[in-house]
RNA sequence: GCGCGAGUGGCGUAACGGCAGCCGCGUCAGACUUAGGAUCUGAUGCCCGAGAGGGCGUGGGGGUUCGAAUCCCCCCUCGCGCACCA
């Protein structure tokens, strides 16, 4: 790999020369620039825009866009108005944290960190329309941001709570839930603790349903799973029970069915009944139990494997099915986030709630008899279906037709209702740092929270903040910036110090691209009803949770105001996986990062796209291996000998086409690999594209001489070319240029195939006797049953096999595969 | 624990229920060469056999079928996701 020049030389196919001309003269020439154009049917193809953090880009960000890049082609060639755009994830906390460590500013690192990023990008020779490039950052764009979080908060979907949330301590912010992973911070590991603050969300969960409808998206079952998971949707009732002194207290529940069988009740630690119920001699152990849970960090209070505790609180709860008196208790596997914060204890039918009770010595009630009990101790709870007993006037009932009956008795009586729950929150979205978009808001001492007025947008960031290490977002000691005015009486008010999650600007940009340089709306409506939404999407599953889902709720909120019409953002995704080194994540601290920069500069960003491609299903991901490289250089050498060889000139009048053996055969071995690579494409399997492409290289050598010359040699050289084109887009555009074709390759239309061409003259037909290879024979297209089985029994390695058995039956499978069984 | 996905030569992998191992890497042998880390040709799953040929073989065990890497059941291993959500 360190002899590039001598193996350019002796080939001639100098790679890294070629792909520098081209890139230059596409990027010249606004090659794919997208118009819109009403006479074609349009393309949205979107990769993931990255963020800048890492300096520059790495094999995962190569093995993204390349295969999205080839098929992206294929979709120009297939006569698509096609738009793939590309741009910046420009905010977010690692500028910043750089900025505070290294004392640059997050604006002037994040842009040097695009410059080298595109730069590198560019050099893969991807389509990119680059004149719509957006970065989040820039005023141009976050000014839009503004206005779209304006937009919400107009229609109620914004609005500012406070919460019990969680707080990154490394990072000095807090986090959604969905950045929150095993208990600590996505970004930084830290464990994450949780604080009682006034935060800025988005009402996500008026969208909970929608959100569960996937039937207008072509989405990987996984995403979709995972998006349903999260959204966590669980149907049953809400029964109020009352505490001795008669507050209220509700408790959610999915098993209705169950609700003679409560013995006790838990609450949540930080259940705001918690102080007004607790029995005055209970009230030191229940204040100790409320601290240690409050200390306990997510990974302590989340891990499974820890034994469940809690302390009783000396008052009771009435059951208003019963009427029995149960005992109340906090506990905190009662979570205060989901439902109402309180359960009601049924040991015999939930695990939990038995292993509770066992600790404890609580009373463990049968209410659903499993099918043969007869009044046996429980060794666990019974969790499946069964006959209600000791349930009143329910008893005999099937559990399954108890729910809704138990459910309707309590709505008849005014203590229950059917209800829907979900995991899913509302979307935190105040980051307390700098490197974010301004929330647009004021603090008038008269007036109260105030939205800036729209002409007043954006609300710049102010370039000279200073970074220091306090845990405070430097906005928050800027003079300049924290000083506004209110917009109802102009007297001074003071501004929102906090930013918006990153994920806020990535929940629309690919609005943006669809008229990036729009200084006075967000996006024209026209250009978006033209490209939107996205056909084909196509990035790693590490968003499932995060942006993917982000941006169907924006898109539909979008919807509601009037701003958008359509109610999905991307039709089809795809997510490859993952490029690993030795099995491992690759990372800089592990020292084995893969730089795509050395194999550009030595074989090529073609024959590196080749390799990326090859190495396997692209949704499998790979472990990256130097080695195989050696297979795509040579095969690029190949297909550049054999094209500058072949004697083809595109220009030159057409050869007479004949009817020869040998010309037929070419044509047949044309068209099918026609066939085969466009399929591929549609199935974006790139790994056998590039293998049938070798293959089909390797043919033509090898059947060169036969047929030079000939109008099926010329056919064979150009659909070669062509097919070359989406994988291999330098190599492919030089070597149509040597052999005569019109400028540029990639404006071509994709080669047709002509399935009766596909066809070959003789077939090989496997036999087998008895299920097992015996023999091959070569036979006419076409040929019958019987001429074949007649043919087979004159073998002599099948005739032997037979013996003397008898023929019981034949299975045959046209001009692929005959099957003779034996009896006897 | 639950839910997805995957287990095929030394390695990456390929195979509408129909010839297992295509394509590529690597290895071995040869050709051209002063030379080869270039290029070209051939071989390359395992076992028996001098050979012809035969047997075995897609994580393990069972089943369906004329025929199973592929479909069904049980089990093992690995990866990913979720995980006290009442």
């Amino acid at each position: 790999m360190t002899d590039r020049g001598a193996a350019a030389t002796r080939t001639g196919y100098d790679a890294v020369a070629i792909e520098r001309k081209w890139q230059a003269r596409w990027e010249a020439d606004g090659l794919y620039a997208a118009h819109e154009d009403p006479s074609k049917p349009k393309w949205y193809a979107l990769v993931m825009f990255p963020y800048p953090s890492a300096a520059h880009t790495h094999v995962g960000h190569w093995y993204n866009y390349c295969p999205a890049d080839a098929h992206a082609r294929f979709m120009r060639m297939r006569g698509y108005n096609v738009m793939f755009p590309f741009g910046f994830d420009a905010f977010g906390l690692p500028a910043e944290n750089y900025a505070i460590k290294a004392g640059i500013h997050p604006h002037v690192s994040t842009m040097q960190n695009i410059e080298t990023m595109r730069r590198q990008v560019r050099s893969m020779g991807a389509s990119f329309d680059w004149s719509r490039e957006v970065v989040s950052a820039e005023p141009g764009y976050y000014k839009w941001t503004q206005w779209l979080f304006l937009q919400l908060y107009k229609n109620g979907l914004a609005y500012k709570a406070k919460a019990s949330v969680n707080w990154c301590p490394n990072d000095n912010t807090v986090l959604a839930n969905e950045q929150v992973v095993d208990g600590r911070c996505e970004r930084c590991g830290a464990e994450v603790v949780r604080r009682e603050l006034e935060q800025w969300f988005f009402r996500i969960t008026k969208y909970a349903d929608e959100l569960l409808d996937f039937s207008k998206i072509q989405w990987p079952e996984k995403i979709e799973l995972m998006q349903r998971n999260w959204i966590g949707r669980s149907e049953g009732a809400e029964i109020r029970f009352e505490a001795q002194d008669g507050s209220p207290i509700p408790v959610f529940t999915t098993r209705p069915d169950t609700v003679y069988g409560a013995t006790f009740m838990v609450l949540a630690p930080e259940h705001p009944l918690v102080e007004k119920l607790t029995a005055p001699e209970r009230r030191a152990d229940v204040a100790a139990y409320v601290d240690r849970a409050r200390r306990a960090t997510e990974i302590e209070r989340l891990s499974t494997e820890r034994e469940k505790t809690g302390v009783p609180i000396g008052a009771d709860a009435i059951n208003p099915y019963s009427g029995e008196r149960i005992p109340i208790w906090i506990a905190d596997y009662v979570l205060g986030t989901y439902g109402s914060g309180a359960v009601m204890g049924v040991p015999a039918h939930d695990q939990r709630d038995f292993e509770f009770a066992k600790k404890y010595g609580l009373d463990i009630k049968v209410v659903i008899a499993a099918p043969g009990w007869r009044g046996e101790e429980l060794t666990e709870a019974w969790t499946a279906p069964g006959t209600m007993v000791s349930s009143g006037p329910f008893d005999g009932t099937p559990s399954e037709d108890g729910k809704k009956r138990v459910v309707a008795y309590g709505e008849e009586r005014g203590f229950a209702k059917a209800t829907v729950n979900y995991r899913l929150r509302d979307w935190l979205v105040s980051r307390q740092r700098y490197w974010g978009a301004p929330i647009p808001i004021v603090y008038c001492p008269q007036h109260g929270e105030q939205p800036v007025p729209e002409d007043q947008l954006p609300v710049l960031l102010p370039e000279d903040a200073e970074f220091v290490p306090t845990g405070e977002s430097p906005l928050l000691r800027h003079e300049g910036f924290l000083n506004a005015m209110c917009p109802v009486c102009s007297g001074p008010a003071r501004r929102e110090t906090d930013t918006m999650d990153t994920f806020v600007d990535s929940s629309w940009y690919f609005l943006r691209y669809c008229s990036p340089e729009d200084a006075r709306r967000a996006w024209d409506p026209e250009d978006v009803r033209y490209w939107m939404p996205v056909d084909q999407y196509m990035g790693g599953a590490e968003h499932a949770v995060l942006h993917l889902l982000y941006s169907r709720f924006f898109v539909k909120a979008l919807r509601d105001i009037g701003l958008l019409g359509f109610d999905e953002p991307f039709v089809r995704l795809y997510n490859q996986g993952m490029i690993t080194a030795g099995g491992a994540k690759m990372s800089k601290s592990k020292g084995n990062t893969v730089e795509p920069e050395d194999y550009v500069s030595t074989v090529g960003a073609d024959v590196f796209r080749a390799y990326l491609m090859f190495l396997g299903p692209w949704d499998q991901g790979a472990d990256w291996s130097d080695e195989g490289i050696s297979g795509p250089v040579r095969f690029a050498r190949r297909v550049w000998t054999l094209v500058t060889e072949s004697g083809v000139r595109l220009g030159a009048p057409p050869a007479e086409g004949s009817a020869t053996p040998t010309e037929r055969e070419l044509r047949a071995l044309t068209h099918r690999t026609i066939q085969g690579v466009t399929d591929d494409l549609e199935r974006f399997r790139f790994n056998t594209m590039i293998s049938k492409l070798m293959i089909f290289a390797g043919d033509l050598v090898e059947r060169g001489e036969a047929a030079r010359g000939t109008a099926a040699w010329t056919e064979a050289i150009r659909s070669l070319v062509l097919l070359l084109a989406p994988a291999m887009p330098c190599l492919a555009e030089e070597l149509w240029e040597r052999i005569g074709g019109p400028y540029s390759v990639h404006q071509q239309s994709w080669p047709t195939y002509d399935a009766a061409l596909t066809a070959v003259a003789t077939a090989t037909v496997a036999v087998q006797v008895d299920g097992k290879l015996r023999d091959k024979l070569e036979v006419p297209a076409g040929a019958d049953q019987d001429a074949v089985v007649t043919q087979a029994l004159r073998s002599e390695r099948v005739s032997r096999t037979i013996g003397d058995r008898s023929v019981a039956k034949v299975i045959y499978v046209p001009g692929r595969l005959l099957n003779v069984v034996t009896k006897g």
